[in-house]
DNA sequence: TTATTATTGACGAATATTGACCTTAACTTT
DNA sequence: AAAGTTAAGGTCAATATTCGTCAATAATAA
């Protein structure tokens, strides 16, 4: 366990939450020295964590005073809300796709534990109809699975 | 007769029982090394047993440091309660039939105003499903129905 | 016997880590 | 002001470590 990447992720989670601000600046050198890594691991962390579908947008600057600055996006009207989740979900998604943004969302505390359970169930349903019942090629079948997970999702954003 | 896969089913519940959080984490070539197994099997135990609709959700990573999480939702799925469900929906519902028990469990507290809704879009996007791009019978429809409703009350452990 | 469930293994995909080399911005020196 | 120096951060590819999928086969149950 404990891999170094999850140390950094969670160290600069802590960033900010103890930030007043709803960013914080860091500096690549300095936490690369401070973990014992190369600096080229900060950006992995940020790359594969603080995402954009996580909701958080970076901005970084090179040269003398160089940094990075990690924002953390608030979501607080529903109708931002709503429009995350069209992009979050699109046009089609594999169950795979599915398990990971339904994490996502109850890591963000968007869902709890049983309404995760609830559309992960729907959407195995839906496709074992698909599939074993009618026949459907895999690619409608993720399509309908996109149109699924939007309507419900949209229904508790907006509810 | 003690199938591999059950006794692989039962260490995980055990770690389930015993751990203070609700969920666990595993390590497949771990797990498969201790029981002399190939790994794919613990992906066979997991499938099978430790699936939503029975009140698990999985999650995992792959890589270095990578796990296998199971998380329990429901502590105990008491015979009786299934049996309720099973008479409580019955073969066929239709719409109608659907919002009258979840209006019920709502009102007896047994799922949350979220939850009842995730519940009726889900059955409502099966009708329409069912009835504009697939023209199922109208019995066919309800009986769609009345397996959708059964599999995500039994999830929830409810009934 | 037939259908379902379990076991196995080959192959593929995802994640983490590291380091060499590239780009950019500020500072310093002509 | 221009050129050079220094001090950041960025990119990419190689490697190692896990886990997932799928299809073939075996075992068990109906």
């Amino acid at each position: 366990m404990a891999s170094l990447t999850r140390i950094i992720e969670k160290h600069i989670e802590e960033l900010l939450e103890r930030a007043s601000e709803e960013s914080v600046f860091l500096s690549r050198k300095d936490l690369a020295e401070r973990f014992g890594c190369v600096p080229s691991q900060i950006n992995y962390v940020i790359r594969s964590r603080f995402t954009p579908e996580r909701g958080y947008i970076v901005e970084s600057q090179r040269g003398g005073h160089g940094y990075i600055r990690v924002i953390r996006l608030c979501l607080d009207m529903p109708e931002a809300r709503a429009n995350h989740i069209e992009e979050l979900v699109g046009d089609t998604v594999n169950e795979q796709d599915i398990r990971r943004i339904l994490a996502n969302l109850q890591h963000r505390q968007l869902i709890t534990a049983r309404e995760r359970l609830l559309i992960e169930v729907a959407a195995r349903f839906q496709e074992e109809i698909g599939r074993d019942l009618l026949d459907l090629s895999p690619y409608k079948r993720d399509s309908l699975h996109a149109e699924l997970l939007k309507r419900l999702l949209r229904s508790l954003a907006l509810g």
